[in-house]
DNA sequence: CCGAAGTGGATATGCCATATCCGCTTATGT
DNA sequence: ACATAAGCGGATATGGCATATCCACTTCGG
């Protein structure tokens, strides 16, 4: 799965490796316009540097949210084995938005509907059909509603989302009192019958 | 409450409609972050005409936008007078949300916590404390749930705009759904247990 | 008909991200 | 130890973009 570059000399690797991580730290905390430049210098090291190792921003973005995303994808399908598809739905949204609570780059990237590079579009495609698949499966146990589809997916996760980037949120994680808010607008219940989109 | 400005020439006033009209329009459909030119060229002025009786994009958009706070604050304070608080709070909500799905601008403006000019900032003020005795009332009339208060309003604006700017929305307004599915979420229930006791 | 007011839009200015280039340093294996 | 390829740093070229100005020309209004 690793596809095998062209051997580094240690000390190139190792500066990969720094780069890499910076990246990481850089792109959490302001976001993927983030420039290489910065990158480059809270890794301590030229800007010259990291372009030769990677020839733009996307290429080291997709590196480094790649694999992230394929854990988010495995989590998703692994939620799939649990009984309770309405448990597991809500594990999975709980998961994301903490990933995405602690890394504004990741949040850019979940929200930014296309133009994002090959694997990170099919990591994304695999996620959304995976919570589909929890979706469908939770209407059908009568947990939620019946109008609610995988449509509804994109529209959720961006709420709550939104939440993140509100000025006034404080220490307390506010998204988990919004998020356990929709959630439960989902619910089926005595009082809350099926109903139709207006 | 108009403050007088110096008489302009006759051209000169109707030049300062058209570019106000432009703007309106610029700014509904491409953002605040529109230039001066952008609004100059689509009112077919040049740039020196607008430059001349705006100093710059923050005292035209306070302009354009000033007024239509305001009659959104007034739409707030009228539908304090009904006897349903709930149902005028939902009110208020939908018709915000439409101004916003209309209107790129004022979403951009409802959206930035801070940094806009005194008038702006006093109307959002007064918005806020409109629709919090709002929620104060309907808590009271044991409408929505005991632990929402004026707090929640920010937020809740902001999810539901969010779904305003999202690739997929197609032509049905998708916002309303959503709404809809948090106005539910924040009513008090006859109990919305699970189907499983969890 | 004259002077003040207004107009247009080319252009100066400044900002910022991207990416390159090349003289110097370092790793590596023989 | 040495040769050589690989790697490094970071000043700087490039280009895009918004803002705002300036001034020769036009138009208004008394």
């Amino acid at each position: 799965m690793s596809q095998e570059r062209p051997a580094l000399r240690r000390d190139a690797e190792h500066n990969r490796r720094r780069t890499l991580e910076a990246a990481r730290e850089v792109f959490a905390a302001r976001g993927l316009q983030a420039t290489l430049n910065d990158v480059a210098h809270h890794a301590g090291l030229g800007v010259g540097t990291v372009y030769r190792r990677f020839p733009n921003k996307e290429a080291l973005a997709e590196v480094v949210y790649a694999g992230r995303l394929e854990d988010i994808h495995a989590a998703a399908r692994a939620a799939l084995e649990g009984p309770d598809a309405y448990q597991a739905l809500k594990a999975v949204l709980e998961h994301v938005m903490e990933q995405a609570a602690a890394d504004r780059g990741l949040r850019e990237l979940i929200r930014r509907g296309a133009g994002d590079s090959e694997p990170i579009a099919r990591a994304r495609q695999g996620i959304v059909e995976s919570c589909g698949r929890l979706i469908a499966r939770a209407r059908e146990q009568g947990a939620i509603r019946d109008d609610i589809t995988v449509a509804d997916l994109a529209p959720i996760v961006t709420m709550i989302d939104s939440v993140l980037d509100l000025p006034s949120a404080g220490p307390v994680q506010a998204w988990r009192r919004y998020l356990a808010l929709i959630l439960d607008g989902l619910r089926t219940g005595p009082e809350r019958p099926a109903r139709r989109p207006s």
